[in-house]
DNA sequence: GATCTCACG
DNA sequence: ACGTACGTGAGATCC
C-alpha cells in the first residue's frame, strides 16, 4: 500500500518571529564570520529538522507573510496596527531563511494581499479534501481555528523546537469549543496582538463561555432578546457590528487564489550539497559535522577537484626545491611506535608522493630534508620530524606548521585531522583521514593505493595553501614571533625530550604490584565483611547502593547518575562509617596499581626500558604542555604511597642522576608582573614566604611569628583561589569555612592588594570587549560565553579570563626555558638530557659529574628565560631516581 | 561513548 | 536565585 500522503505545512513568518525572540538573549553570540545575526535562522532550522524527523511529510510547504498590507487591511486599516518595529536583526536573516529551505528541499510561498495563514489556511482545504494527513506548525495560536479529524496544529512553545499539538479533541478539552469557534472568540475577546478590537469587556473567559450556549457570534445575536438585561449585554448590542468585524479579520481564508497546487509541494528530501553550503555560510559548524558523515563527503567527493601529482618510485634532484611541504602518513595516534604508510610533498603546483622506503632510501630525499636552508611547510612538525628520526633523517628547515598556526589562531582548533583544520578556514580540497581510513578496528590504507596517495597529495595543497593564509592571520594577531620563536623551535625540543624517552625500572614496579595486589586482597575482604557481602568497589553505582541503600548512611552529594562518592563525600561519613576508611584506601591503591603500575608496565619499551610520552603542543586551552600515553605529568608525588612509583623512574646509566628544577611560585609571580601590584611585587622582590606574607596582609598580623601554620594555611589557599579567578563558595569549599567568612577573606585581600583587584577588573572588562585574552606573548583564548545572560556560562568565562593570562603565560615562559636550555646544553658538552616538563618543573638525566654544572646552567636559564618585574626563582634538587629528586 | 573518580600542576 | 574554584589524562564501569 501507498504511504498516506502527509502535508507539513509552516507558518513562516510567524515561527521565524518567535525563533528570533526565543534565541534573542543570545543575540550576539549567534553570528557568523561577517557579523550576521543568525539565531532565528539557527531556531527555525532545528524546528524544521525536528518535524521533519518526526512527522516524514511527503508534502511541505513554508509560507509567508507578502507584506503589511492585505485584503484585510483594507476594510480595517488598523490590523496588526501598534506592533513594534521589526527589529533590523530580523530582517537581515530574512533572505537568508529562503536559502535555508532550499536547502532542506521545502518550497515556499508567498501572496500578495494574503497572510501566511491563509496559504495555510487554503492548502489545508485542498489537502483535506484528497484526505491527506495535515501538519500545521505556527507560533501563532489563531491557526488552531484550522484543526480537523485529520489537520492537526502544532504551536510552538517557549523555544521553538518544542510544540504543543492542537487536535479536535485538544481543543475541546481546552476551551470546550470547535476549532472553528476560536473564530467566534475572537470575534467577541478579540486579539490584541493583531489589533484586532473584540467587544468591550469580554476577554476570552467570558467568550468561552457565551459561546458555550450560542455556538457562534452570529447565534449569539439571533438570541441576544433573551438575555438578560446587563452592562454586557448593552455592550454587545452596541458593539454588533465591531463583533462581525472582528470575527471576519479573525477568519482564515480558505479560497486564497494560490498559484501552487499541491502536487507542487511534493517533498523529496534535502539538498546536502546546499545545506552545507548554507551551514558554512552561518558558521553553522556543529550542523556541518553532525550532517552524515558519508552523506557530507559524497557531497564535498563530487565538488572536489581532480588533484594532479606524480606517483614517483626514483626520487631525482628536481623533485625537490626551497619551499614546499612535506606530509609523512601514520594510520595511528603514537607516532613513535606507527609505521609510515606514504610520503608527500610539493607546492601548490607540482605535488609528489612515494612509498615509504622509496623516500627513506634516497639521499636525495635525505638530503633535502636535512638542509637548513631548504624551507619546508608542515601539518603537526613534531609528529613528522620523529617520524623521519625513526629512520635516520633529520627534518630541518621547517618554517611552518599548520597544526600549531591554527591552534595559536583559535586553541579551539586542535584537531590532528588535517581535513577538520582546513575547513575551519573554509578550505574543502582534502578529505578527512576516517574517510578515506576509516575508523576503529577497519582503519587501513585503501585498497586503491591511488587513492592514498590522491589523499596524501591533497593534504600537500592544503598545507601550502593553509600555511601561508594562517601566518598572514597570525602577523595580524601578532602572534608570529610566538609561533616563530616559541612554539615552532619548541616542538623539536619536544621531539627531542619524547624520543629520549625515561628510563623505568619495572623491575621495581613488578615488585610494588605484587605488594599492592596483596594489599588490595586485604582491603576488598575487609570492605566485604563490612558490607556483609560482595560487590564490585570499584563501581561508584554498586558502592552507592551499598553505602546509602544497605547501610543507610547519609546522602551527602548526588551526581547526575546517583550518589556521589567521591573523596570529599567519603571523607564526611569517616567518622560513622568504619567501611569507608577501607574504601579510601582501596580507591588509593587501585588507582596506583591501575594506572600507573600496570599503565605504565604496558608502555615500557621492551628493548630499551624507557617510556616515550607524548607532549601535546596544541591540547590546552591556556598553552600549556599536556602528556600522553603514558601521561608523565601526573605521576604520583602528594602522597607517600604513591610517590613511591617515581622510584621507578631512574637515570639511563650507572651513576648517573635525576635531576629536578622547578620554578617557585610562577603563577603568583606572574600575577605580580601582570597587575603591577605592588605590594605583591614588593613580597617577592624582597623573597618572603609569598603565603605568609599574605596571611600577614589579610589577616593583619605584625610579626611573621604570628603566622601559624593554620592561618598560612589558609593565606595559601586564598593565593590559589585567586590564581582561579576567586570566589566565595570555592574557597569556602576548599578551607571548609562558610561562604561569608570565605567572602570577607576575598575582600580583605583585595583591599590589602589593590593591584591585583584592578587587573581583575581590566581583564575581565578587556575579555567583554573583545571576546578574548592574551598571555604574556600574545597567547590568545576566546571566551565565547563572557558576556552570556547565562550566570554559569558567564562566570566560568570571567574566572577563565582571570586564570588564563596567568597560567598560559607561565606556560610561555617555562616554554622559552625549554627552548634556551635545549640550546645550551647541545652549546656544551654536556651529556645531561632534558626529559620531561611538568608545567613549572624541567626534569633531566645527567652524569652524576656534571650535576653541579648543571644545576648552575638550568638555574640561570629558567631564572632569565623572560625579564619581569619581579625576579623568578628555580629550586633544584637530585637522585637517584626521580623519588630522590625532591 | 558517557560518567565517575582521581592522579598531577 | 543561581551553583562554581583553573588546567589536564587515564582507568573502570555500564549502557
Amino acid at each position: 500500500m501507498a504511504k498516506k500522503n502527509k502535508l507539513l505545512l509552516i507558518d513562516g513568518s510567524s515561527v521565524a518571529f518567535r525563533a528570533f525572540f526565543a534565541l534573542h538573549n543570545q543575540l550576539e553570540s549567534f553570528k557568523n564570520r561577517n557579523g550576521l545575526h543568525t539565531n532565528a535562522l539557527y531556531g527555525f532550522h532545528n524546528m524544521i529538522e525536528k518535524i521533519l524527523k518526526e512527522e516524514n511529510p511527503t508534502h511541505a510547504l513554508v509560507a509567508f507573510d507578502a507584506g503589511k498590507t492585505t485584503f484585510r487591511t483594507e476594510f480595517y486599516p488598523e490590523y496588526k496596527a501598534g506592533r513594534a518595529k521589526t527589529p533590523r536583526e530580523f530582517t537581515e536573516q530574512m533572505p537568508y531563511l529562503r536559502e535555508l529551505l532550499k536547502g532542506f528541499g521545502i518550497y515556499y510561498y508567498e501572496l500578495e494581499n494574503y497572510e501566511a495563514d491563509d496559504i495555510i489556511g487554503t492548502l489545508s482545504a485542498q489537502a483535506d479534501e484528497k484526505a491527506f494527513d495535515v501538519v500545521v506548525v505556527s507560533g501563532d495560536r489563531d491557526l488552531t481555528q484550522l484543526a480537523k479529524d485529520n489537520v492537526k496544529v502544532d504551536i510552538t512553545v517557549k523555544g521553538v523546537s518544542e510544540t504543543k499539538t492542537y487536535t479536535v479533541e485538544s481543543i475541546k478539552e481546552e476551551y470546550g469549543i470547535a476549532p472553528l469557534q476560536i473564530i467566534d472568540m475572537k470575534g467577541l475577546a478579540g486579539d490584541k496582538s493583531d489589533n484586532i478590537p473584540g467587544v468591550t469587556k469580554i476577554g476570552e473567559k467570558t467568550a468561552l463561555t457565551l459561546l458555550q450556549e450560542y455556538g457562534t457570534v452570529e447565534g449569539l445575536y439571533e438570541h441576544i432578546d433573551d438575555m438578560k438585561k446587563s452592562k454586557r449585554k448593552e455592550n454587545l448590542i452596541n458593539e454588533k457590528e465591531t463583533a462581525l468585524l472582528s470575527k471576519k479579520l479573525a477568519t482564515i481564508i480558505k479560497d486564497a487564489p494560490l498559484a501552487i497546487t499541491l502536487n507542487d509541494l511534493v517533498y523529496n528530501g534535502p539538498d546536502t550539497k546546499k545545506l552545507i553550503d548554507f551551514y558554512k555560510e552561518m558558521d553553522f559548524k556543529s550542523h556541518l559535522n553532525r550532517l552524515d558523515t558519508s552523506e557530507l563527503e559524497e557531497t564535498l567527493e563530487a565538488n572536489r577537484s581532480d588533484i594532479q601529482f606524480q606517483k614517483v618510485t626514483i626520487l631525482t634532484d628536481e623533485m625537490f626545491k626551497d619551499n614546499q611541504s612535506i606530509y609523512v602518513e601514520m594510520l595511528t595516534d603514537n607516532y613513535h611506535t606507527a609505521q609510515v604508510v606514504g610520503i608527500s610533498w610539493g607546492n601548490e603546483e607540482k605535488i609528489y608522493a612515494c612509498e615509504p622506503e622509496v623516500a627513506f632510501h634516497s639521499d636525495i630525499f635525505k638530503k633535502w630534508a636535512e638542509d637548513g636552508h631548504s624551507k619546508k611547510k608542515t601539518f603537526d612538525s613534531k609528529r613528522t620530524y620523529v617520524a623521519l628520526k625513526h629512520h635516520g633523517i633529520e627534518l630541518k628547515g621547517v618554517v611552518a606548521d599548520l597544526s600549531l598556526e591554527a591552534y595559536l589562531l583559535d586553541v579551539k582548533d586542535n584537531s590532528s585531522d588535517l581535513a577538520a583544520i582546513a575547513e575551519e578556514y573554509d578550505y574543502f580540497d582534502v578529505a578527512t583521514d576516517e574517510s578515506v581510513y576509516g575508523k576503529g578496528a577497519k582503519r587501513k590504507v585503501p585498497e586503491d593505493k591511488e587513492q592514498l596517495y590522491a589523499h596524501l597529495a591533497r593534504k600537500i595543497k592544503a598545507i601550502a595553501i593553509l600555511c601561508d593564509q594562517l601566518m598572514e592571520k597570525l602577523e595580524e594577531n601578532q602572534q608570529t614571533e610566538l609561533f616563530t620563536d616559541i612554539e615552532l623551535p619548541l616542538a623539536n625540543v619536544l621531539a627531542d625530550m619524547e624520543m629520549a624517552g625515561i628510563t623505568v625500572n619495572s623491575k621495581r614496579l613488578e615488585e610494588m604490584k605484587g605488594e599492592f595486589a596483596e594489599k588490595l586482597q586485604e582491603l576488598e575482604q575487609k570492605i566485604y565483611a563490612e558490607a556483609g557481602e560482595t560487590f564490585n568497589i570499584n563501581s561508584p553505582k554498586q558502592l552507592g547502593v551499598i553505602l546509602f541503600e544497605k547501610m543507610g548512611y547519609p546522602v551527602i552529594k548526588k551526581t547526575k547518575t546517583g550518589y556521589s562518592t567521591a573523596v570529599d563525600v567519603l571523607e564526611q561519613l569517616q567518622d560513622q562509617a568504619p567501611i569507608v576508611a577501607y574504601i579510601l584506601q582501596y580507591r588509593q591503591i587501585a588507582k596506583i596499581q591501575s594506572t600507573y603500575i600496570e599503565g605504565l608496565l604496558k608502555v615500557i619499551d621492551k628493548k630499551t626500558g624507557k617510556v616515550h610520552t607524548r607532549f601535546s603542543q596544541t591540547t590546552a586551552r591556556t598553552g600549556r604542555l599536556s602528556s600522553v600515553d603514558p601521561n608523565l605529568q601526573n605521576i604520583p608525588i602528594r602522597l607517600e604511597e604513591g610517590r613511591k612509583i617515581r622510584q621507578a623512574f631512574v637515570p639511563r646509566e650507572e651513576n648517573w642522576r635525576i635531576f629536578a628544577s622547578d620554578y617557585s611560585q610562577i603563577e603568583l609571580r606572574v600575577l605580580a608582573h601582570v597587575s603591577d601590584d605592588q605590594h605583591l611585587k614588593e613580597a617577592f622582590i624582597e623573597g618572603q614566604d609569598i603565603h605568609a606574607s599574605t596571611a600577614m596582609r589579610v589577616f593583619g598580623l605584625e610579626k611573621a611569628e604570628d603566622v601559624t601554620p593554620n592561618i598560612r594555611r589558609q593565606a595559601k589557599a586564598v593565593n590559589f583561589g585567586i590564581v582561579y579567578g576567586i570566589s566565595d563558595y570555592g574557597l569556602s569549599q576548599n578551607l571548609g569555612i562558610s561562604r561569608k567568612e570565605a567572602q570577607q577573606f576575598i575582600d580583605t585581600y583585595f583591599e590589602k592588594y589593590p593591584g591585583v583587584k584592578q587587573y581583575m577588573e581590566d581583564v575581565v572588562r578587556e575579555a567583554k570587549d573583545k571576546g578574548y585574552v592574551e598571555t604574556l606573548f600574545h597567547r590568545r583564548r576566546y571566551l565565547s560565553d563572557i558576556n552570556s545572560r547565562n550566570y554559569n556560562l558567564r562566570s566560568f568565562a570571567e574566572r577563565t579570563a582571570i586564570n588564563t593570562p596567568i597560567q598560559g603565560s607561565a606556560a610561555d615562559i617555562i616554554k622559552v626555558a625549554m627552548i634556551q636550555m635545549e640550546k645550551a646544553l647541545k652549546a656544551s658538552d654536556l651529556r645531561a638530557t632534558m626529559l620531561l616538563q611538568v608545567h613549572d618543573e624541567l626534569i633531566f638525566e645527567a652524569p652524576e659529574e656534571e650535576i653541579e654544572t648543571l644545576e648552575k646552567l638550568v638555574t640561570d636559564v629558567m631564572e632569565h628565560a623572560v625579564a619581569l618585574s619581579v625576579p623568578l626563582l628555580v629550586e633544584s634538587d637530585n637522585g637517584k631516581s626521580w623519588y630522590d629528586a625532591k
